[in-house]
DNA sequence: TTGAAAGCGGTACCAG
DNA sequence: CTGGTACCGCTTTCAA
């Protein structure tokens, strides 16, 4: 059997697509009886109404697009889920394409997606996109809502984490727990996201009156690794009396390589050092000991953007920030005074 | 300015819309000039095909949908990527949905998927699906493909991974490397992955003229806690010397949380106990030792269902089993002989 | 309260 | 080689 139109409903109901349209929209005004009938030709025919006809006349596609660098990074898929999640609870579909934050595949794909007239875009991609992109969405006249990516000059709605809140408040945390020595292991300082990470924790080590050791500042390369090395760099440079009681890690990859360094050297941690990450990656929870983390607001970005993506305001260059907050695990204590 | 259309295109060229659908679509035989002239038109107006347009006409959206548990789960996300990269290789949009395995969501966003129109289907979600959603599926005429998921009755075809092939791999692996002593760690055996994986173990030590050890076989619960507690179990139950040398864990994360209890217990892989794990999870090289495990084809899966899925065969019943592989790291060693 | 008809933006058949 | 035209399936006036 071919598809089931409208038309068959209708003829199966006994009236016109018109008024079939209408009990399907809600629109119009349908006495109960004709209404009933044609809800009944629906079930009966199994009648599923083509999105893709009602998009052409509505200009209305109840699609939105995600492109983000990687799906296959937990951040994003988080960040995929929440906007999945919204998604559905509105009825629409999400389309979803990881870029590797490659210029030619940004392009292409966004050419697919404009051609899908979607309703509209999230962009979670890389801060270092080509301008032939922001021309072609300029253009074009799609909704667009960047996350996770502070650029200054974007003309749309920028919904991101407050990583200065973050780290201000992981560097807090330590502070609290009675740390006054606390380094600090960063990504490459060429990057945005390193730069507000040391700032916040500068800034807190400022209000409490502690002063800025440019010393305690380990920053270089990505990752696991990259942490385990900086580890090793800070034990190898500094004597055990002049070592930090605490290491902020901008990132849980860099905590988790450190976490593996200090087990191999037979430093336990929190009880000799305490450490605290940053991201909240699934891994943190599973280390011994479980990381405290800082805890990026992955759902609410991902939901706010859809809100703000769909609302009826118009777009325009707006940054929200939105509180990452610190997950207490068992990675960080008080430091044993050591008189 | 309002979106441009195929007529404005055709007027800006001096020729007719059906002229410039024919250019677009590369059928029918166009002039080189009037070829010319309508590329230079589209490229001056920036035009940009509707699909909606096309798809009404055509039936045919470039789209596919993917269903899976959860993208967060680092395996779908995986399996996501594959599909997206083979989709955009040949211009089709992804559509992805997680379901939480919870029927109604899953009937839900296949009701959405429907009315999508979409070209096909991939459907990676649990076993425990409902038989609506199935009934659902085989009136609405989509094409699916099923991924990861070997159930009899399914009159689709079915691409997923060889796990009774994965776990003999293993198994042997060890066999070679000298250990005769295997436990197997696996999560319950009511699941079919499990009893998968306990069948490649048990044949692969016949094989090798091992006697199969019941006291040898350790299941319960998931995740790395499940790991934790038995390999707790088996250091309780047994004395040093009735250890076994290895032991295959039918999942990464049960073989990390025994990894954990090894650490705290000063027991070293793989100087004491062989490892080896099942999944290649992220967290697989990021452990110390990195983990010896066996990885599944994702990648091939997440191709080959979407090469199938579009592929002009009529779909049937068909299971296709793709093989595992193991890879080597470092948790696993030769036993150290006890004489 | 209901329906006829025009049209959304393409495609494809068929005539010229 | 090119164009007129009907039509894909639904929505939306507008008139009845």
């Amino acid at each position: 059997m071919p598809k089931v139109t409208i038309y068959d409903v209708a003829k199966r109901a006994g009236v016109s697509a018109a008024t079939v349209s209408k009990v399907l929209n809600g629109t119009g005004r349908i006495s109960p009886e004709t209404s009933q009938r044609i809800r009944a030709a629906i079930e009966e025919l199994q009648y599923r109404p083509s999105l893709i006809a009602s998009a052409l006349k509505k200009h209305q596609t109840f699609s939105v697009g995600l492109l983000v660098p990687d799906i296959t990074n937990p951040f994003y898929a988080a960040l995929a889920r929440a906007v999945e999640d919204q998604a559905l609870a509105h009825n629409y579909a999400v389309l979803i394409c990881s870029t590797d934050n490659i210029a030619e595949r940004e392009e292409k794909q966004l050419e697919l997606f404009l051609r899908q007239r979607l309703d509209g875009l999230i962009v979670a991609t890389s801060e270092a996109m080509g301008q032939e992109f922001f021309n072609t969405l300029h253009q074009s006249q799609v909704r667009v809502v960047f996350i996770d990516r502070v650029i200054p000059n974007v003309p749309y709605p920028v919904i991101a984490t407050d990583h200065y809140l973050g780290s201000y408040l992981a560097t807090e945390h330590l502070i609290e727990l009675g740390h006054r020595d606390i380094a600090i292991f960063l990504e490459p300082l060429t990057l945005r996201s390193s730069l507000e990470r040391l700032r916040g924790f500068a800034k807190a080590l400022e209000a409490h009156q502690i002063k800025f050791d440019d010393h305690l500042v380990f920053s270089e390369g990505f990752g696991v690794e990259a942490g385990y090395e900086l580890a090793q760099r800070m034990l190898t440079q500094k004597g055990p009396q002049e070592l930090p009681t605490a290491i902020f890690a901008a990132t849980d990859q860099l905590a988790i390589g450190a976490l593996q360094y200090f087990h191999e050297k037979g430093i336990s941690v929190p009880d000799q050092i305490s450490l605290i990450g940053y991201d909240d990656i699934q891994m943190a929870k599973m280390v011994s000991p479980p990381l405290t983390t800082v805890a990026q607001p992955i759902t609410e970005l991902g939901h706010q953007a859809f809100e703000v993506l769909l609302g009826t305001q118009a777009l325009s260059a707006t940054t929200t920030l939105l509180p990452p907050r610190v997950v207490v695990r068992s990675s960080t204590a008080a430091p044993h005074l050591q008189s």
